[in-house]
DNA sequence: AACATAAATGAATACTTGTTCATTTATGAA
DNA sequence: TTCATAAATGAACAAGTATTCATTTATGTT
């Protein structure tokens, strides 16, 4: 018998990945996708079911690279505030690689292929996120404030960074990338 | 001759902001509008050319009601800190309280419905913030950062904290909104 | 080398959705 | 009141798109 191509999954996932960035959830056919990724539409229903499944199963990957990726090199042995960077700029460098991941799952949440319980299971991602933000505010380096503001605050600053150098056509440098951590940090010292 | 009511243009945007925030600009039909703004679906045609006509107008629209808001009772000769605190709420306040037209306008910058040209008259508004910026820089109450970084920092504080308050489903306390606004502020100045 | 099996194909099918248009309804003018 | 005009309707039509399936192709097994 002949054997699945293991990578056409993958192909698949990025010609997604690719069209939703220029389209939009709302622009993409099967057929677009199928054409993209260089093999005929029927071939898409033997590695889904349908349209759906392929929307939320691409979505939970990103999900899950996108939380794997968090904690990477982090040491919590080390002093609070290198440990703090270091999951900072795995965030940022991370959104700036995968953007159209970024384009794609934002584009998920207010679409009929995700549900409410897909976005809780997100939500339950943040909880290694919520625990760093306590130790700085344990090792009272941080602000006394409710712990979701600390880190809902942490988050903007990175994702505005990330889809203003998008959209802007300016590649973040590594002085603006210094920049913008300082003013993240400062905002969120005592 | 029967004139046109003027209230169909409006009930025709609210259908279909609300059907856009519910299931994202891919699940959005001409069909559900009509039904949901009340009319027959040939109705739609009369006020607007087609689809296209249609998402377009109510992305201009959004987008002036936008900028319109931002300066509201902003004096620049009262103190830099009240006139950047003036507009920081106002930005807050009315992406809170048109959180539809927030998700529409986001998912449209990757939708085939609007095009590059109208995504940089876009860019053009926020001058007057950048002018803003610039104003506390000049005082010496900013860091000597780069404006554009300065002016991201600040979008991303409120952007983030009405998103993460829409989808936790928390309300923006006024304790919490002085938290989010002073650490922005802590993070911005020298 | 021949066979069995599953992948791959893409035109055909079924369904969905944008748009039109003949008809009805409502309003201002004569 | 009647007429002229344009709005409003929604079923019919035209496009467009998801999915299927008969056929072809490729690969492992015997």
């Amino acid at each position: 018998m002949k054997p699945r191509d293991d990578k056409k999954t993958d192909q698949i996932f990025q010609a997604a990945l690719g069209l939703v960035k220029e389209k939009g959830l709302a622009g993409i056919t099967m057929c677009e996708i199928a054409k993209e990724a260089g093999m005929a539409t029927g071939t898409l229903y033997i590695y889904f079911k349908n349209k759906d499944e392929l929307i939320n199963i691409l979505f939970a990957e990103c999900r899950k690279a996108s939380a794997e990726n968090y904690f990477q090199n982090y040491n919590a042995a080390h002093p609070f505030k290198s440990g703090f960077t270091k999951v900072w700029m795995n965030i940022l460098k991370f959104r700036i690689a995968n953007f159209e991941e970024v384009v794609f799952m934002d584009q998920c949440y207010h679409s009929p292929f995700i549900n409410e319980c897909t976005i809780k299971l997100t939500r339950q991602m943040i909880q290694s996120l919520f625990k760093l933000i306590e130790r700085g505010k344990d090792e009272n380096i941080f602000k006394d404030v409710d712990t979701f503001s600390l880190l809902t605050f942490m988050i903007g600053s990175i994702h505005e960074s990330v889809k203003n150098a998008h959209y802007s056509r300016k590649p973040l440098t590594r002085p603006v990338i210094a920049a913008m951590f300082t003013m993240c940090w400062d905002g969120m010292k005592r």
